[in-house]
DNA sequence: ATTTGTGAATCGGTTCACAGCG
DNA sequence: CGCTGTGAACCGATTCACAAAT
């Protein structure tokens, strides 16, 4: 493997081995499987191997992959050398939650900056951050080299809020708000979905609860289930 | 079209055209073509014709879908013709906005018991709802018919959480801890993981960089840009 | 002996393009 | 004529299976 462009479904398992080999590490493992790496990310080991020969030729045939080196090589991959800086637009319950979350920085994230529209909210600190103006958006991005925005608002402020962290120069948005964004081609989005999330484990939780009402012979009807005890 | 079995990428997108009819319903449209409902959705209209197929034959040639029948289809597929009743494990900052998040029941979706091991937090209210004993989990999914957990505690909690829930008779489990769980198969898992977000958006962030390191002469040498202003 | 790295086969999902129908 | 519904072609991602490496 030399080439460049890696998979987008590879992009988005790489977080999930760099946690996995985070552990081993703490746990002073010095080599690891694909395997064994593929048990700890909840993946089969033909996956592990393909992606990480995407990176490079990193492992040892008959002994396996050196942990720290691993590490090092997907670190640098997804950027993590590098410490971004994070706007949070919207100081909502959501947005007061992932002002206060640690492990943001599991990986130098860090927020820099809070932002809405509110008044009432303005100049009151969250987490040691006073929240600003959303109408400083520009300068707050352009000051604090802001390369992350995290939308945070209400679903009819969201495309707005979109908006101005484009225009402001930020390339990289991560939407809480349940409502579709439109963003140009440069930018790249991504969603946290919690209502969505929820829908599709009813659709699946429902087609159990039908399978069930098959299976089972309507044991509900007194003349039913004494029919089938002669 | 009328087979059963329908695609994990198209139950996926259900909630979206779900959540755009629902827009399009209260704008008091009638009839609504796949090459709007794509838009809405932000997909395209193949996409949408292809997904609606395997529901049923539910538009009208030359005309398109009827808002309010496709609504009622897709939210009896989805299972959002009934409740379903929530339990929160874990009442830490993420815990709480969860459950102070309106428009949680954005269709029928209940939290019922928020639990802790926290014996500090035991008994004190959120939102209405006492944080009881996690546990006393068994009793309460049984007593409150739960159907669906929801994991906001830390990572290292998070397989134990999961494990109590299944015990206990749940089927549906959203994980919003930074660990990789391991349920049977007859349980439906999803997860919502912050940081494995922004990792993706870092990992494309950078390579944006990247390619702009390329592209710029290297402007940031005096000489170099001396050279280019005869 | 063991485990990687990777072509080849396969699978699921997307897009095309048009026949079918209102 | 316009828009749906869907086979067929296509594309990306997953899995298989084994030769290559140590």
């Amino acid at each position: 493997m030399r080439e460049r462009a890696i998979p987008e479904a590879t992009v988005a398992r790489l977080p999930l081995y760099y946690r996995s080999l985070l552990e081993m590490a703490e746990h002073g493992t010095q080599t690891i499987s694909s395997e064994r790496l593929a048990d700890a990310a909840g993946v089969n080991s033909a996956k592990v191997r393909k992606d990480l020969s995407y990176l490079g030729s990193y492992g040892t045939r008959g002994v396996g992959y050196d942990v720290e080196y691993l590490l090092y090589q997907i670190s640098r991959e997804l950027g993590l050398t590098q410490d971004w800086n994070c706007v949070i637009v919207g100081v909502g319950n959501l947005g007061r939650a992932l002002a206060n979350y640690r492990g943001f920085g599991e990986r130098g994230f860090r927020v820099v900056a809070l932002v809405d529209i509110d008044e009432g909210k303005i100049g009151k600190s969250v987490d040691s951050l006073m929240v600003e103006d959303f109408d400083d958006l520009e300068r707050i991005v352009k000051e604090r080299q802001v390369s992350i925005g995290i939308v945070a608002t209400p679903a009819g402020a969201a495309q707005d809020a979109a908006d101005r962290l484009v225009s402001a120069g930020v390339k990289s948005i991560l939407n809480f708000a349940p409502t579709v964004l439109q963003v140009p081609d440069d930018v790249s989005l991504r969603k946290v979905d919690l209502s969505i999330e929820l829908q599709i484990l009813s659709f699946y939780e429902q087609r159990k609860a039908a399978l069930d009402a098959v299976r089972r012979p309507r044991r509900l009807t007194a003349s039913a289930s004494k029919s089938t005890r002669p």
